[in-house]
DNA sequence: ATACAACCTGAACCTAACTTTAGGTCAAGC
DNA sequence: GCTTGACCTAAAGTTAGGTTCAGGTTGTAT
């Protein structure tokens, strides 16, 4: 099955001018044509996926370019692109880390304005700090950073 | 105790240049000055704090003035701050699952790849696509999107 | 009083990842 | 045979979030 631009970008909720720029900057080195128009195969497909699992990973265009750079060049890159998935699972991982205590700061301000909009004013809070805050907000303000 | 630009580049590692970007952005409204140099009080440190919060959290730099633009005006905007950052913390929420479902893909290739450097080709595991897989990667794979 | 580090400003520059624009091709239906 | 919609290209423009530069001021130690 092949598809044009136009049912790819309905099928990823992508632009079809991001498509074509990801074209331009070699990510599917091996996309066919019929007439000077792009057809999408299972290949190309696959690529997205990737794409956007690389992307969400912190990965930059040029890098995703070297890897699908890797794929055509066949079984003797497979321990490159092993190691760029090892990579990019480690990055993932401390990000959630950071978004963990991101979500603790979040919670804790959620908390503080709650509390603030009970009162009426921020100065019993402020009192309470930096240690005799409920136990779970304690839990949220000491994991903050 | 108040800090130098110079001080609290170091305490939060980040370039004097940004220190000073972000105040001319409007993300501490209240600094004090002396003989035009900047002078960094608790208030300014704890909106850092906020700052690095707001940014990790994915929002823009405009929307983090207008927030400090609210904590200036005082109590009656605590419900608009309160929505910040609940909104925020949905936001963070929904980033967390989207990282799950890369860590899916990356841990299923990382496997894949694996095998493939033992096998000595992919052949094997296309066969095995997309429901013959070993039962732990058979759930990566599928959740992976 | 001179040197020197650390501070200041406005303006220009930079990069990544797209998006927009202007102008052109092509196949299908009327 | 002409219109229409979906495709094409190269090149210029956009945006966010900084960084760099050129030239100037301030505070402290010698």
């Amino acid at each position: 099955m092949k598809y044009t631009i136009g049912q790819v970008s309905e099928m990823f909720s992508l632009p079809i001018s991001t498509l074509r720029y990801y074209d331009k900057e070699g990510l599917f080195p091996s996309i066919e044509r019929r007439n000077g128009i792009r057809l999408f195969s299972e290949t190309e497909l696959e690529a997205l996926r990737v794409i956007e699992c690389l992307k969400e990973s912190g990965l930059e265009i040029k890098d995703i370019k070297q890897f699908m750079a890797w794929v055509r060049e066949g079984e003797k890159t497979f321990s490159l692109r092993k190691q760029l998935f090892e990579t990019r699972k480690q990055a993932v991982e401390e990000e959630m880390k950071k978004l963990e205590k991101t979500l603790n700061m979040l919670k804790f301000k959620c908390w503080y304005y709650d509390k603030a909009i009970e009162d009426g004013t921020e100065e019993k809070i402020q009192e309470m700090l930096p240690d005799s805050l409920p136990p779970e907000i304690q839990k949220l303000y000491d994991n903050r950073h």
